[in-house]
DNA sequence: CGGGACCTTGATTATCTTCAATGCTAGTGG
DNA sequence: CCACTAGCATTGAAGATAATCAAGGTCCCG
């Protein structure tokens, strides 16, 4: 749980700007908004909660690991609202509730920067803002297929639905090799995911392997016939 | 499905109106803005689709009656996102999937003059964005409960959170009789709400009339003792 | 070698869905 | 006025899906 501070200038903005770069075409003052973000990089502990949403504080731009917007009802039980990737930033308003907690070790760095650029009305960040539009409504796409998933699909559905997600974001972030991409998620984050028992969880997955949907490797995943998957989990193309 | 066409200037934005005076006080520039929506007025019936979020048109303000931000998946089956009640705007980015369609016969207003009044900077307008940002705030939440509902509770806890919710929403919109308030959704609705079958549906309502926490009469729901359905609910005191 | 975190398995139970009727009520047209 | 209809609510039975309970098993790390 410990943070320390570095202040190493490497270039850990990588997903991010590939992420917007497919949006639009970035500039040199945008990327120098971006990059600033580095001015302060922290690395967060597995478990370690990063921020409450809708409490005050500086955003922060996920660089390194994955993290979790989560609730948690008084008794315990959990529920992952939505995963967190390299290249997100969170703590942005309109803030909710929750908070969201790294579930690997975790780089992040201030997101204020960035925020400042996107915020203002500054000519030379026209494309930067056009990226920032698309990259919320994203977000916002995300939420509402969580919706779905959680109110309409089974549990195998479920799953598949949820790896394609991520592999797309994934992939818009330059993170995958092919149809393969990390896979840091525990079953029983997972199952905090997809509204799942662990045990539940277990069992799908290997009903997804037995089918030959998904390959998982320790800290990996591949999917070798994205079509497929894509058919049984009623993935919207048009997207 | 017909589309109506009013130039009627009678007082519909008061759910609006109430909701957003009890975040900030309005000054009159607001509540001129607020009322200029009205200009163009149009009446939908029940499960007509109002918008296609997501492309272009101009924002709605719900003056009466209730609509749902739904999706539906390719095989036919229908979640609904989230209520839509009077008072609330609809079409506004950052704007992902789905359709808002009418879950009674609605009647809606052009929300441009206040979307406008919202998105400049003029300093009259200064309480209505604050109050505005609550609102939006609001929603957010209301979509994170809705991933948690679905994710992590009981039908039970699910129906009685909803009912919670939309209490509480109806309620500082002017819209409640002490702890009664409009009950429009058919069983069918609830379920796609709710994300279970009809039946189950059914069942659970009746569950909660047993136990005496809902009264049901046709178009009208009582909750006699909130806060024993808020404990059953576990809902959230502190919002 | 021990411990802890994670994964897996089988058995049992609970929750929820599906299927198939039936009932109820309000509106419609003869 | 009354059959007729359509939409909605309700019921029972059966079955699928998922949760819970209780053990083990594996792997890595100190």
């Amino acid at each position: 749980m410990a943070v320390q501070t570095y202040s190493a200038r490497a270039l850990q903005t990588g997903a991010l700007e590939a992420k917007l770069s497919g949006l639009a075409p970035l500039g040199p003052p945008d990327l120098a908004a971006i990059r600033a973000c580095c001015e302060d990089v922290r690395s967060h502990g597995a478990g370690a909660e990063i921020l409450r949403v809708g409490e005050e504080g500086p955003p922060r731009l996920i660089l390194e690991g994955w993290a979790g917007w989560t609730a948690t009802l008084p008794d315990g039980r959990r529920q992952i609202v939505q995963i967190l990737l390299p290249g997100d930033v969170v703590g942005l308003p309109p803030s909710p509730g929750g908070a969201v907690a790294a579930l690997t070790t975790l780089k992040t760095a201030d997101a204020a920067p960035l925020a400042a650029a996107v915020e203002g009305s500054a000519p030379e960040h026209r494309a930067l803002r056009a990226a920032w539009n698309a990259v919320q409504q994203a977000g916002h796409r995300q939420l509402l297929d969580q919706v779905v998933r959680l109110g309409r699909r089974s549990a195998y559905e479920r799953t598949a639905h949820l790896l394609l997600e991520l592999l797309g974001r994934q992939h818009r972030a330059g993170l995958t090799d092919q149809n393969a991409m990390a896979w840091p998620l525990t079953q029983e984050m997972l199952a905090d995911v997809l509204g799942l028992s662990i045990v539940h969880v277990n069992r799908t997955l290997q009903q997804l392997r037995r089918d030959g949907m998904i390959v998982l490797r320790t800290g990996r995943v591949t999917i070798p016939d994205v079509e497929r998957l894509a058919r049984v989990a009623e993935w919207d193309a048009a997207r």
